[in-house]
DNA sequence: CGGTTAATTGACGTGAGTCAATCTCCGTGG
DNA sequence: CCACGGAGATTGACTCACGTCAATTAACCG
């Protein structure tokens, strides 16, 4: 059903990004491609990786494309928690908890290396810096959700939607897949509206602001930040959260 | 300056706790015990156990009281992101980044153990059960965070303080900080509103609702929580995501 | 060319914020 | 014993950012 995936190097953005957190031996490298290698797979746009209620067992690593983690409440209502990236692992530590308290769903098609259980401890065991830097990954996730909060819980709605924009830039830059200042950007207004805790009508009329004040193009999944600078100065926007700069 | 720290067993809360996780070992409850009888220290209400942007070199294991962590704007804005309580952990991992990006302030006095990281990675290799239940610890951390997210983005007001004591109420039930119906409730209006993205006037007017319904009773730092089905269905309340059942 | 999903607009309603005054505790010092 | 001061809780009046509803347009796809 699916092609085979044989794309050149297809673990790049994972080692650039655990490299930015810890400076990864050639052993450490050499053992996660080949734990790549044995649990490739493939997702489609909307499908779910994983559903809330789930027993986990395994954890994902993203190769390639978009994702987000998101709740539901009985009502439907929707809140988008975070986005994963190419280079970002599910649960690198969730499957110490036996369900998911959460979904994630793929935004487009997304290559991904499941790893189980046992496989993953034996790659933590083997490798110091693996494993330092997986737990890195983790800690950062959870800065990230923090500052979520703090967003939701404290900026208006223009700065907000600026503010993950911001993120989304900073995060993309270091796995290459920031090109000049565009990068793809497939997130409809409906996710931005549900990651942000706003109204999908809201959210459009904020992306208009934002667009009539010169920041941003956003059109045809492809976003442009003309002045991050400004930008970032709108969102109240300080990367520190991210812990991007190595540390000693 | 401090009394000196004697009560009858300090470590109890965390032990009851990580107990809740995984089940320790005798062995890993003694070396918990002995590495929190050599870190102990005191915090007063209003103190910071941490500031954004310190260097971080030791994790906080929380023996009494309770703490909040929260991010400040630029501009004074506050968000509480998480409160602390007793058997938590401050950062069981944070100290893999370099530096707090977040506050951890008291709410009242604190009793608490510092352990420095190479004792706290010594503890942590010298025993499996004890390992693991403070990863888990760290997860249900994170689960909680992005509920948090899900509260603020996606409730009402009404729902949103209701989720928050559903949410403490089920955090203080398994450290045995709940008597009857009843517990301590240290948390000011004001630190409501910075825990829930609401301002004071709100906060009050929403508490007052839910006296009015007869749900709580808030008074002189006690709550009361008369029916807690009601307010969990009022605040569409799942403990779920506190992972709190032990599983094999 | 229909059918669908996403983006956009306008009109209107409201939940929650802001401002500012008042009230209630408390602890402190005279 | 009481005036004083400060923190927290409470109220009322008013405002507004953001939500809701509903219709329209644009983009895409077989």
């Amino acid at each position: 059903m699916h092609p085979p995936i044989l794309e050149g190097n297809l673990a790049q953005p994972v080692i650039r990004r655990l490299n930015a957190m810890r400076q990864l031996s050639e052993r450490g490298i050499a053992l996660l491609q080949q734990a790549i290698q044995d649990g490739l797979h493939r997702a489609r746009p909307g499908e779910d990786l994983a559903t809330e209620g789930d027993p986990v067992d395994s954890v994902r690593i993203i190769l390639s494309g978009w994702l987000c983690r998101y709740k539901t409440l009985a009502d439907g209502r929707r809140q988008i928690v975070n986005f994963v990236l190419p280079g970002d692992s599910c649960d690198a530590c969730v499957y110490l908890l036996s369900v998911m308290d959460h979904s994630i769903g793929a935004l487009t098609p997304v290559t991904y290396a499941d790893i189980k259980r046992p496989a993953f401890e034996q790659l933590l065991a083997s490798d110091r810096s693996l494993e330092e830097a997986l737990w890195c990954e983790t800690m950062v996730s959870s800065a990230i959700q923090r500052e979520w909060t703090v967003n939701i819980g404290r900026r208006v709605a223009l700065e907000r939607v600026a503010h993950l924009l911001c993120e989304l830039y900073e995060r993309l830059l270091p796995i290459g897949m920031i090109d000049g200042d565009s990068c793809l950007f497939p997130v409809t207004q409906m996710d931005l509206a549900d990651a942000t805790g706003l109204s999908v009508v809201h959210v459009n009329r904020t992306l208009q602001e934002l667009r009539g004040s010169g920041l941003i193009v956003l059109r045809d999944r492809m976003l442009t930040i003309n002045d991050l600078k400004l930008l970032k100065d709108t969102a109240l926007f300080s990367a520190d959260y991210l812990h991007t700069k190595r540390h000693g």
